[in-house]
This record gives C-alpha cells, sequence and structure tokens, in this order.
DNA sequence: ATAATATATAACCAAATAGTTATGTATAAA
DNA sequence: TTTATACATAACTATTTGGTTATATATTAT
C-alpha cells in the first residue's frame, strides 16, 4: 500500500472516535496540556494518553514539553489530503450523478413518464 | 454518544481502509456491479461483501439489485457531514493558529529576534 | 432440467482497538 | 527532603475488524 493510502488511513481512522473528534475540538481554543484536554472524558489517564498517540502516530497533534507537562496542538495541515481526497470525490460523484440526470432526461421517451 | 457522533465514527471509520476508498473511488465512473468492483483486490468475495456493508451502514453507498447483480451507487450526500466537520476545524485552528502569530508579532521585544 | 453466475451468510481465526490497573519517572511544591 | 503532580509505559482483557473457507440462494444460460 502507498504511503498516501496508509498516511489517509491513519488520519480517517484518527477520526473515527468521538473523543478524539471531542479533544481536537476543544483545542479550536488554543494548546492545551494534556490534564485538561482528558477533564472532559470519564476515561483513565492511560486511556487519554493512548488516544492522543493515535491523534500524534496521524500527524494531527504535536506536543511540546514544558516543565512537567504537555502541551498538545493540531496540526491543520495535516489534515489537507484528507479534506483533498473527499472534495475531489464528492465532486466527482456529483459530476456523474449529474451527467446520468441529463442523459435520463435528454433520452426519455415521450409518454413513458406518466 | 449522540446520534450525530456515531455518523461521523461510522463515515470516518469507513474512510479509514484504502480498499474502500479504493471502492468509492472507482464509483466515480457510475454504478457498477459487484464483481467488477471487487475485481482489483485480491480477496474472497466474502470480504468484498463485508467491506460493503461497512460502507453501506455509514450510508455511503445504496444497493439496487437487477438481476441476479446488485448495483453499487454512492450516495454523496452522506459525506457532508464529515465534510462539514473537517472544513468548520482546520477554519477554526487556522483562525486560532493565526491569531497567535498575530499577538506574538504584535508583543515581541525589540532585538529578541536576531 | 442442469449447470454456471452473482451474491449472501455462517463459522472461524488473527490482529488491532479501546479500555483497564499497576507502576515508573521527571518536575514542582511544601 | 519529602510529597504531590503530570505524565508514560507495561501487562492484561474484551471487543471489533478484516480476513478466510464452506455453504446456501436466487437468477440466468445451456
Amino acid at each position: 500500500m502507498s504511503t498516501r493510502a496508509k498516511e489517509l488511513d491513519l488520519v480517517f481512522g484518527a477520526l473515527s472516535d468521538a473523543t478524539r473528534r471531542g479533544m481536537l475540538a476543544q483545542l479550536a481554543g488554543g494548546e492545551s496540556n494534556i490534564s485538561d484536554l482528558a477533564a472532559p472524558y470519564n476515561m483513565s489517564q492511560p486511556a487519554t494518553s493512548k488516544h492522543l498517540k493515535v491523534l500524534e502516530k496521524a500527524g494531527l497533534i504535536e506536543k511540546e514539553r514544558r516543565g512537567r507537562e504537555q502541551f498538545i496542538r493540531v496540526k491543520v495541515d495535516a489534515f489537507d489530503e484528507a479534506v483533498d481526497w473527499v472534495n475531489h470525490y464528492t465532486r466527482v460523484w456529483r459530476a456523474q450523478f449529474d451527467a446520468v440526470e441529463d442523459y435520463l432526461n435528454t433520452h426519455k421517451k415521450k409518454g413513458t413518464d406518466t
């Protein structure tokens, strides 16, 4: 499998969990340390670590240690490939759909559509 | 977990596998029966069925039986929520990032940036 | 009627995922 | 210097995932 495909696997996989999407959403307010990020979720501290590791492996976040804390930031550019993939194909699928519709409209026999 | 969250789980999860993305990509050429869809992949017929079931459960495709064949079409609208989620947050993260950069530029002390 | 085709389903297996508890380590606070 | 905080890591467990083979069912072709 291509490198690109593996990257997309990781990014979409990371986004397929509500807890991880929630953490990314929290980071809309800027960087956060791990404890604050974990606070809304009713799970153990190691579970949080694992989720962050999934996000990090997908390239979606980066950590920066400051003293005993780790600060987490979103790496926005890492979403580009996934966004491009979806945008590209939604455009193509819609175009295909429209073309089929046009064809059917052009070729429909009079009287068959009552 | 909310219905919306579960839907996003399923959509992103469905997209996290290269075989399934490949099948969706093939459908850019319009509907296809299952055998043709499966042809490029070196996997058993039941494995194909399972992948299609994942896509169907996520609402991304629909099947239509015609004789002994099943024709598969993409349901483009099912991508909307996922696209909206990513577009929304990438905008917000970028805005946040830019705001922080502006702040740092405004407040940097003269002579500290050499 | 018989055989071939297109697909679905069941039963099984290995690996990955998402969680846990227990423990270790570095930094900061008292 | 002892204690508390903020994490990471290891070891374990249950569930899900992605694959398999074997078998069943409906439709089409011979």
